[in-house]
DNA sequence: CTGAAAGCGCTTACAG
DNA sequence: CTGAAAGCGCTTACAG
């Protein structure tokens, strides 16, 4: 039925394991023999089976995507697919596959990392997240198993690919401050999220450089990263207080935001936020500039940094690589 | 170094193949005996080889997702992710790994799927798109491999999920109709697209029983499915024609129109279109009503119909299975 | 209910 | 430059 190594040596009158060196194109065949090969190859339609191969060779040639808990924040954000269209055009360029955790619940995440990874299925890990205290990503660096995370996670001793999200946010906020906004507020999310506060820190420095007040009370932090939390929140605080500026950590809830300042006519009120790619140029809006992330470049990024540590892996060096993807500031 | 069944049947004082059949909770083995060897791979740590499984039972448990030739229109449009969501989530129930294509042209695509069925890599597919005329599928097709695709090929022979196109097209234009829309216009896209065939026949079912007249140039189909596509279009259209409703075929393409409504202080005409997953219900916008196609149950019939096929095709049945997911209309 | 043995389809020292 | 042979870590008839 299946056409194997075996039926390709014998009717290229070779042994199987000439043909196995020329499907790895090994340096120490022949051309006239790998050429020979390769037609039977062809015509017999040969194709290798990757299990057997993968088994013998005890390399997988795959990637694993950890995907966090699943939320609807997560699944709607264009963060997730535009992350993954880097990581699959990374991936393909050396032949890598791409696997995807799954699982509903902590414990079967966990297990099913800890099946793609002791199970051999994965060469290395990609995190799409960054949280700490994270069991998976705990049990990872436990075993020294290649990974990148996107993100900056609090303590190092991992590989990551991350923005600079306090540069980013201290810039946008010195654009409103430019703008002529003076009364600002922080518009975050979980808290828990490290990009949540590295932006914060970045707003509040820039309202420092500019000798602008920085109040607690302009910070508000307990959204679900959905359009509704931005709406909702504008409903509650736009008549109490008079922001004429609002640095929004958030795309999704950006969104909402401006619905918001929309249907109650609040034109002069300017927004910063943060967005995967850059949306088409609509009409010149300069009261709401943001940064384009550029999270195609980090999934992109992602990957390579994975093979880079793969390589030093296999040359027995060890050493964290992190770095820094360029944002774009878009006005 | 790695812990295999060996050691574990070692430690155990039975046979690997005893420890073999106790992995896969075989009934032929006893509590007594099951209870040991689980306790000593507790112990041991020990995980199975998943490729050396692979490999011994020729079954893969894994489901190759075929992603359409990279566009940003896809991977900004919330579809992806939702359906994905819906698709990682079923495929855990059964213990299912997920394995995406990659490949940058259509010749990489199409041998990267071929290695992954061919070579044994996933035991079915998920097509995340449905074109007429595409080599992979037809391919797929050709050597009867389990399969289903997510919309409505043209020509059957194959198991497929969608919602229904022509009725919730021609409902939500009877919406607009009732709204005290006259002057319709049908706001498509890529014409090679099944869905923007059907729902186009829908639109004009419900001007037909309105007894409103249908003109072929109210049919616009030169977009590519992002937002400045249908700000443009907007943009081109308002002042020479003075539509009151537009049925608009992707969910992108509207936010460009509305936005450009919004621009041109077209507040009194009425849009419908169609999303992935239902939106916050913002404020209420009766002008603006839309079908929630529930995309994520999408994803989730998708799987549960390959694992039927799957079920059939070791019972010796076939049969195509051609599934309809309900969607639900929001105004 | 359990074990011994063959086999899944490759890769890779080793020898020549 | 090529081949024979052992081995990767499982599964699964077959026999008892």
């Amino acid at each position: 039925m299946t056409v194997t190594i075996k039926d390709v040596a014998e009717r290229a009158g070779v042994a199987p394991s000439t043909v196995s060196r020329v499907l790895s194109d090994s340096t120490s065949i022949s051309q006239k023999t790998k050429k020979r090969v390769r037609r039977v190859m062809e015509e017999m339609n040969y194709v290798p089976n990757y299990n057997a191969r993968r088994l013998a060779s005890r390399q997988s040639q795959t990637i694993g995507l950890v995907l966090p808990q699943a939320s609807d924040a997560f699944y709607q954000n264009p963060f997730f697919p535009t992350v993954l269209r880097g990581i699959t055009e990374a991936a393909s360029t050396k032949e890598y596959g791409l696997m995807l955790s799954t699982g509903d619940t902590p414990e079967r995440r966990k297990k099913h990392v800890e099946a793609m990874v002791q199970g051999k299925q994965v060469a290395g890990l990609i995190f799409l997240y960054a949280n700490d205290n994270d069991p998976i990503l705990e049990f990872i660096k436990s075993i020294n198993f290649p990974a990148v995370v996107m993100g900056t996670p609090e303590n190092g001793q991992l590989n990551a690919v991350d923005n600079d999200n306090f540069s980013v946010a201290k810039e946008l906020t010195e654009v409103l401050i430019q703008g002529g906004c003076r009364k600002l507020a922080y518009v975050g999310g979980d808290s828990h999220q490290y990009f949540v506060q590295k932006r914060l820190a970045g707003f509040k420095a820039a309202l420092q450089e500019a000798d602008l007040p920085f109040y607690p009370e302009d910070v508000y932090n307990d959204l679900t990263f959905l359009p509704r939390d931005g709406y909702q929140l504008m409903e509650d605080l736009l008549e109490a207080k008079d922001y004429d500026g609002l640095i929004i950590a958030d795309h999704l809830v950006a969104r909402g935001v401006k619905k918001a300042l929309e249907v109650f006519h609040k034109h002069q009120v300017m927004t910063g936020t943060f967005k995967s790619f850059a949306a088409e140029p609509n009409p010149q809006d300069h009261r709401h500039p943001y940064f384009n992330l550029n999270s195609q470049q980090l999934g992109r990024r992602a990957v390579q940094i994975l093979f880079d540590v793969l390589e030093d892996q296999a040359n027995g060096s060890t050493r964290y690589l992190y770095e820094i993807v360029e944002a774009e500031l878009m006005k």
